[in-house]
DNA sequence: CTGGTTTTTGACCATATGGTCAGGATGCAG
DNA sequence: CTGCATCCTGACCATATGGTCAAAAACCAG
C-alpha cells in the first residue's frame, strides 16, 4: 500500500487530486520555468494521467496561475506578526523569523514567485497593484509609526521593505549555491537557526532597533 | 541608414554578430526564461535570419551557456574593489555600490543568473564549485581580518555576503515588483541614490563597522 | 437496482520549435 | 581576375507539447 491516500468519498475525490496536481504543479514550475514545465512532467509526479490534468485544470496558464495565487497567500500571511507587535525589535524579528521558515519550507513556492516577477508578472500583475500595494502601504504605516515613537531610525520604508523580502527569500531562491557554498550540503538546524541570527541583528542594528529601554 | 554598424572588414564580422546575437539571447533568456525563449524571438531581436544563429552557435545551450558564463564574469569584477579597501566602510561601501550600478545598467543579465541558480545551476555548476567557491573563500579571509582589526563585529561572513547579493540583486531580479510599488514608474536617479544609501547605511551600521575613528 | 452525474484515460491532432542542409552570396588573398 | 574561405538563408524535417474527445469506469442518490 504505497498510497495512504484513498478517499472513498466522492465528494473528496476533486479535492484530493487538485491538491496532489498543485503539489506537483509548484514543483515542476519551480524547477524548470513556466516554459520548461510540460503538462506530462506535472502528471508523472502527479501520479496521474495527463489527460486527466486538464480535465480539472483547462490549460496550463490556468494551472499555473491557481499554483501562484496560493503562493501569494501564504505571503501575506507572514505578516500578521507584523501589526500587532509594539515595535520593530518584535515586529521586524517576527516577520524575518516567519519568512525564513517558508524559505525553508516551501522553497519550490519562493521560486514559482520569484520567476513569475522576474517575467513582469504575466499572470498576477493585477494582484501587484492592488492587493500587494495596499498590503506594503500598511506596512509602511507601521513602520513610519514606529520611526516617529522614536523606536527605530528615520530609514526608508520602502528600502527597509525590500531589504527584508530579498534577505529572506534569498534562502529560498538561491539555495542551491548557498548549498553549494556550504561544501554541498543543505544548511544544518543550527546553520538556520544561526542564519535567522544573523539577518535578524545586522537588520536590527542596521535600523537602530534596540530593545525596550528600562 | 537605421544601422551604424556596417563592418567593412571580413574579420570583424563575426566578432559583430556574436555580440549581436548575445545581446538579444540576455534579454529575451531574461524576459522568457532558457525553456520559453525561442530561437526565433533571440532571431527577430538580433535582425537576423534563425539560421544564421545556428551557424554562430550550435544549439540553444550553447548561447545559454555563452551568455551566462560573460554574467558569470561581471559578476566577480565587481569584487575588484573589495580587496584593496582599508576597512569595510570603503569596502563593503563600494562593492555595494558596484552591485547596485550592475542591477541598475543590466537587470537582464542578473535575471539569466538568477534563473540558472534557481534551476540548480545545470549549466554552470562546475564554475560554482570551483571559481564562485575560491572568491567567496578570498572575500571570507578580507572580512575575517576586518573583524580580527576590531574593524567590525563579528559577523559571520557568509550570512553577511548573502545579504550583500541578495539586497543588491533584488532591485534588478524583483525591479518589476519595485516599479509597481513605485506607482508604475522606474526608479529616478534621485531614487536610486536614495536606494544605494539606505541599503549602505543599513548594513554598515548593522555589522558595527565605523568611520575611522581620528 | 437504476439512471444520471462525475471522473478517468488512451488515442489522437495541430502546432511550434530546435535543428539541418544545400546552394548561393560575399569578401579577400595572390 | 580568380579561386578559396567565410558567411548567409529559405526551405525543410523530426519531435515534443498543449490540448481534445469519445467512450468507459466509478460513484451515488432515490
Amino acid at each position: 500500500m504505497p498510497q495512504a491516500n484513498r478517499p472513498s468519498r466522492k465528494h473528496d475525490i476533486r479535492q484530493e487530486n487538485e491538491r496532489q496536481i498543485l503539489d506537483a504543479a509548484e514543483k515542476v514550475f519551480a524547477e524548470a520555468g513556466f516554459g520548461g514545465a510540460t503538462m506530462q512532467l506535472i502528471a508523472d509526479l502527479a501520479g496521474l494521467p495527463k489527460a486527466n490534468l486538464h480535465y480539472y485544470f483547462a490549460t496550463k496558464e490556468a494551472l499555473y496561475r491557481q499554483v501562484v495565487q496560493s503562493i501569494f497567500q501564504d505571503w501575506l500571511k507572514a505578516a500578521d506578526s507584523f501589526d500587532a507587535a509594539p515595535g520593530p525589535v518584535e515586529g521586524i524579528g517576527a516577520y524575518i523569523d516567519a519568512k525564513m521558515e517558508i524559505s525553508r519550507r516551501h522553497p519550490a513556492g519562493s521560486k514559482v514567485w520569484a520567476s513569475e516577477v522576474m517575467h513582469r508578472a504575466p499572470v498576477i500583475q493585477d494582484y501587484l497593484e492592488t492587493t500587494l500595494v495596499e498590503w506594503t502601504e500598511g506596512r509602511i504605516r507601521v513602520i513610519r509609526r514606529w520611526i516617529d515613537e522614536g523606536k527605530m531610525d528615520a530609514i526608508d520604508p520602502h528600502h527597509l521593505l525590500y531589504m527584508l523580502w530579498a534577505t529572506t527569500q534569498h534562502y529560498a531562491d538561491f539555495g542551491h549555491q548557498i548549498e553549494t557554498l556550504n561544501g554541498g550540503n543543505p544548511l544544518s538546524e543550527a546553520q538556520w537557526q544561526a542564519a535567522k541570527a544573523s539577518v535578524t541583528s545586522i537588520i536590527l542594528r542596521g535600523i537602530g532597533a534596540t530593545k525596550r529601554e528600562a
